[in-house]
DNA sequence: ACATTCGGTCAACCCTGTTGACGTAAGGAG
DNA sequence: CTCCTTACGTCAACAGGGTTGACCGAATGT
């Protein structure tokens, strides 16, 4: 191959089943592949079958696979964030910024689980930052401890937002494995060894379907006492539980 | 192959290089592996070459390189766990269950970047939920909302520590030139555009250091505040900042 | 001492990502 | 309109991955 992908494509040329390759047409492609047959179907072999072209050519357009992965989750970032203003109630806002950030991880699973503790200090998440500081300085929060607790919370929600990526990311076997897990090895537990889990048999197969809005909001709950506690404007939006 | 994993080894065979396989060998020298070489280094035909002997004698002991994988994140947690007994606070008991969990991944990095997500359903790890679950029953929760919010707890602390592993286990250019991307990056912004982030601009380079244990006091102020509001007997461990 | 079966070894299969060579068609230059 | 260059689609091949079935020697319970 050799040829490293140039910045703007300048020639086309139609592959063996008539398809015109293109770097927009093969992330399409891939999160196609992706969506429909799980995320264990992105390979390049099988892109290249689902493009109708040899398999080789994507290095035409990309030197590598993680590269090619890049380029999909650069555009799953630039989506998940569009179009959102925050609103008067701060704790609403807040929680509509962990929704947001989590739907969009959700959904491109593997590429969000890839891609997620990477951090990329570009302009959508800049926005982001200031976006959500903004909110806990309006609720009345120290500078410092606005900037301490957003890290908290952003930090909170990417990594159960990734978590449950990395979850959705699995082979389906592995991934189905680990859910059976709660209702079948957790059912028959010796009692007297496992006094807690006993107590609480029944509630187990809702285990595997994750803790993120609960955890969304037990955060909010403790930042909405924090800040009433400093006598601070309340957005008093609903938490509780 | 077809053999299935036997509960307890019974005998034992040297093998061509003259070395006593077991399953904790294994895993040991699996956890070493990932150690030295990252988490792309664990394949079966390494480790068997790792510890001398054929790959193929794995799957006597582990019928998959996913039971393997689950033996070692329940590994992690034995380790994490040991000698941990609750006392009398379940405050300050989930609080040390969590710094443990977290240390126990900090001491794999790149091993907790491979584990962090699973449910082992072993040993190990049945203990620990367990343990927790028991925790908020003694705080006075009902069954329902003991499983559902130790799931909260435990998921955060779990997602937590795996976003700080993997953070660890990157090669070390691109965490510091992550690290250093938040001191020039957002230092340098427009105020107007970016006008809370102007405002915490002194605290920024704190935000290197992760949120680990501001989430944790976080998560239990809120879980305590239920508790208390539930007329339930209190654990008041200090809580606050 | 014998029969059983455990478990280490070997060969084989099919999947990956990736590379280098090859040739053809596209596009600019004259 | 022709020619030359180069982009790029194709092909064959390599290295490495997980997993399986057959083989059979050795360790163990009887």
């Amino acid at each position: 191959m050799t040829t490293r992908v140039p910045p703007e494509r300048r020639r086309r040329r139609p592959t063996r089943s008539g398809v015109l390759l293109s770097e927009e047409l093969i992330v399409q492609t891939a999160l196609r592949l992706i969506g429909e047959h799980g995320p264990e179907a992105l390979s390049v072999r099988r892109l290249g079958a689902a493009l109708g072209c040899d398999p080789t050519a994507l290095y035409r357009y990309f030197h590598d696979t993680d590269d090619l992965v890049l380029a999909i989750a650069d555009r799953i970032i630039g989506d998940a964030m569009e179009g959102f203003a925050p609103g008067d109630d701060w704790v609403a806002s807040l929680r509509q910024m962990a929704l947001r950030v989590r739907a969009g991880y959700l959904a491109h699973p593997r590429a969000a689980a890839l891609a997620a503790h990477r951090v990329t200090r570009r302009r959508n998440e800049i926005r982001a930052v200031d976006m959500g500081i903004g909110l806990l300085l309006t609720a009345g929060f120290e500078p410092s401890a606005a900037a301490r607790l957003y890290l908290a919370f952003i930090d909170t929600v990417l990594s159960h937002a990734a978590a449950e990526a990395a979850f959705k990311a699995l082979p389906r076997p592995q991934r189905e494995a680990d859910q059976r897990a709660w209702r079948n090895v957790y059912q028959d537990l010796d009692p007297s060894t496992y006094p807690a889990l006993t107590a609480v048999r029944q509630e187990l197969p809702g285990m595997a379907d994750g803790s993120f809005e609960e955890a969304v909001e037990l955060l909010l709950e403790a930042l909405a006492a924090r800040a009433s506690r400093n006598g601070a404007a309340g957005g008093v939006g609903a938490v509780g539980g």
